[in-house]
RNA sequence: GGACCCGUGGUGUAGCGGCCCAACAUGCCAGCCUGUCACGCUGGAGAUCGCCGGUUCGAAUCCGGUCGGGUCCGCCA
């Protein structure tokens, strides 16, 4: 909390919400908005409201009576000037709800310093929902209602800590352009159109990971940047088309040591943040992406609960005489299944509801085996399962009869990824139902080892999984070097398909927070990988060439990560929405409703620009 | 590009074929009130039900389209 003297201006003496019993007696001056009026005819109360909070000012028209007349015009959320002195409460009129509630201001003086409409909705109010697209129109009144304003306030504080973090370990913060050249990474860039040079454009950084790799060959050796990214994608509620990255890379690094200082940042920020907040597990606990597919179904598992994925095949013979099942194996696939707790006495409804969810998720059905209440099972597949295979199958996921409902598993046969990812998917979808994760809990973790490339079927040819200047762990070097360099001789089989990156991503309760890797540093091994991904030496020179130039002039090895601001401080805030932590941020469909961006420019600036646009149909609004 | 949900006085909701030129709460306006704190009391104003079209004797209500907002898939790290 700020020291008085700081906050005291021209209008104020005191901010509102920090007067106290021991500031009896004080003469002061408040400026504020009017949260609340009651007006009792002889006297009025105000509730007084700055930013630190709330404070009561009472003006007696036998006493005061200029200022009781300017109050009993004022309204909500007119911003005026008190003066006045501070008063104990009379003996049981004071109010526990307000940390300002021992004391009152009564006030001699009372000044209108601006006037305001009745607002669009209630400011002093915030129980009710209002339609976002209403809160986003009037978004300065939005911020002006307690809960976005405390989750600035927290994201500030965040911003803060993470700065303070990164100067005590001897990082050096850069700003980096906003206009630069177009390097596809996967999402579309936003284009700026060159006025100087017609016909050529800017695009905006979807990260600053080129820029970043240059520092670190500049020799910066430890460089963060609270960075804004565009992407210009379809919009999430954890996606928006302009962004902040925390953005860091370190020098002289292996996987581990990056790690290291990532996660110690990240914990110390967390504290600072959120010191109320507890932390799952410290050390971060480590899952490769492998373990993490095996296990939750996903690459960013949310360990605040169990329902583990299990392996069915391993606790059911060889053949079962159920198609299904013993066809998937045949095949390769899984047997996979989760056991949600307490769910023996499902209705046939819900099953029908968790099937169609799972086809949805891409799988081709999904098997169900109840262990009721009663002790009975309950099953389609019951005359498939032999007495020592249902043990088997409670064996296989901790013992049966954890409950006294009962418990249900749910099965799904498929492909070795896919089977998990449904599973991961259902796992999810069933603990929020059922409020299985400790809202308060943070459980972070760490996965990595992930593929270095996937196979894209549609074109043929490996693409990055993460981004394409991840190194390879040092054990599969050679996957890379034994991959023909031929683009026409590529297959889903090749070696390179098998290799693992210095790859690391950052996971809060089921939230990919960031991600990063170790970097290659080696002009031949980037240009190899670039071209295990189809790119011709041309076109990767073209995109990379002045990170490739680079590398020829004493590159370090160096990693680093960059982590979503936004993501971070909406779970900080225990907000599902990362418009939630933003002060303006945009609709779904890119649209700010306040300042009615995007809009079409004078045809003026096209002019300059040398451009022109096609007319298309315009939305016409409501 | 696709699927689904929502749109009724300022705000939040109810109404889901005639009882509705629309109800409730709150807000707003006016008056009263010497201790309130979501003050209270009395009275009042305020919506052609997002928009367009259709079905029907009759539409806030049913159907189609469209606009806006949201959730999700694709996309995106």
């Amino acid at each position: 909390m700020a020291e008085k003297g700081l906050l005291a201006t021209g209008l104020r003496s005191d901010v509102c919400g920090a007067l106290r019993a021991s500031d009896a007696e004080r003469r002061v001056r408040l400026a504020g908005w009017i949260h609340r009026r009651r007006d009792h005819g002889s006297f009025v109360f105000i509730d007084l409201r700055d930013r630190y909070g709330i404070v009561q000012v009472v003006v007696d028209a036998a006493t005061a009576p200029e200022a009781h007349a300017a109050l009993v015009d004022a309204r909500i959320e007119w911003v005026i000037a008190v003066e006045g002195v501070v008063t104990p409460r009379r003996a049981g009129t004071e109010n526990e709800k307000l940390p300002t509630g021992a004391i009152e201001v009564s006030a001699d003086s009372v000044r209108i310093l601006s006037q305001s409409k009745t607002p669009p909705f209630y400011i002093n109010e915030t129980d009710s929902p209002i339609d976002e697209s209403v809160r986003l129109k009037h978004r300065y009144l939005d911020l002006r209602r307690e809960p976005l304003r405390d989750r600035l306030l927290m994201r500030s504080a965040m911003v803060q800590a993470i700065r303070e973090v990164h100067h005590e370990h001897g990082f050096v913060e850069v700003e980096t352009p906003i206009l630069i050249k177009s390097t596809p990474e996967g999402a579309r860039d936003f284009i700026v159109p060159s006025r100087l040079q017609q016909g050529s454009v800017y695009a905006l950084p979807q990260s600053p990971q080129q820029m970043k790799q240059l520092l670190m060959v500049a020799g910066f050796d430890r460089y963060f940047q609270i960075a804004r990214c565009f992407r210009d994608e379809d919009l999430r509620g954890d996606r928006q088309p302009e962004f902040t990255q925390l953005d860091l890379e370190m020098s002289f690094v292996d996987e581990t040591s990056v790690r290291s200082f990532v996660e110690q940042m990240v914990i110390e920020v967390t504290k600072r943040t959120r010191p109320d907040r507890p932390m799952q597990q410290l050390p971060f606990p480590v899952f490769t992406y492998e373990e993490a597919l095996e296990r939750y179904g996903s690459d960013k598992p949310d360990l605040r609960y169990g329902m583990e994925l299990i392996d069915l095949g391993a606790a059911l013979p060889a053949a079962t005489g159920f198609k299904v099942f013993d066809d998937v194996r045949a095949s390769g696939g899984r047997i996979r299944a989760i056991r949600v707790p307490g769910k023996g006495g499902v209705a046939r409804s819900e099953i029908d509801d968790l099937t169609e969810r799972a086809k949805r998720h891409g799988a081709s059905g999904l098997v169900w085996i109840a262990l009721q209440p009663d002790g009975e099972i309950k099953s389609p597949i019951a005359k498939f399962l032999s007495p020592e295979s249902v043990e088997a199958i409670w064996t296989a996921s901790g013992g049966k009869g954890t409950a006294p409902e009962g418990d249900l598993i749910l099965a799904v046969a498929g492909e070795r990824v896919l089977s998990a990812e449904v599973l991961g998917r259902l796992r999810v979808e069933i603990a929020l139902e059922a409020n299985m994760a400790d809202p308060e809990i943070l459980a972070f973790c760490w996965v990595h080892r992930f593929p270095m490339y996937q196979w894209e079927a549609e074109s043929s040819r490996w693409d990055a999984t993460h981004n394409p200047f991840s190194a390879p762990v040092p054990e599969h070097l050679d996957l890379l070097a034994t991959t023909s360099g031929d683009l026409s001789k590529r297959s889903a089989g090749d070696p390179a398909g098998a290799a693992l990156a210095q790859q690391y991503d950052v996971v809060l309760n089921g939230w990919e927070l960031g991600g990063g890797s170790v970097r290659i540093h080696d002009r031949a091994l980037l240009e190899r990988s670039f071209a295990l991904m189809g790119h011709s030496l041309e076109d990767a020179r073209g995109k990379f060439g002045a990170l490739l130039d680079a590398f020829e002039y004493g590159a370090p090895p160096h990693g680093g990560i960059a982590i979503g601001v936004e993501r971070w401080a909406a779970l900080l805030a225990n907000q599902v929405n990362i418009r939630e932590v933003m002060a303006f941020p945009k609709t779904q469909s890119g649209s700010d409703l306040m300042l009615e961006a995007p809009s079409e420019p004078d045809p003026k600036q096209w002019e300059e620009l040398g451009l022109s646009v096609r007319p298309t149909k315009r939305p016409t609004g409501a």
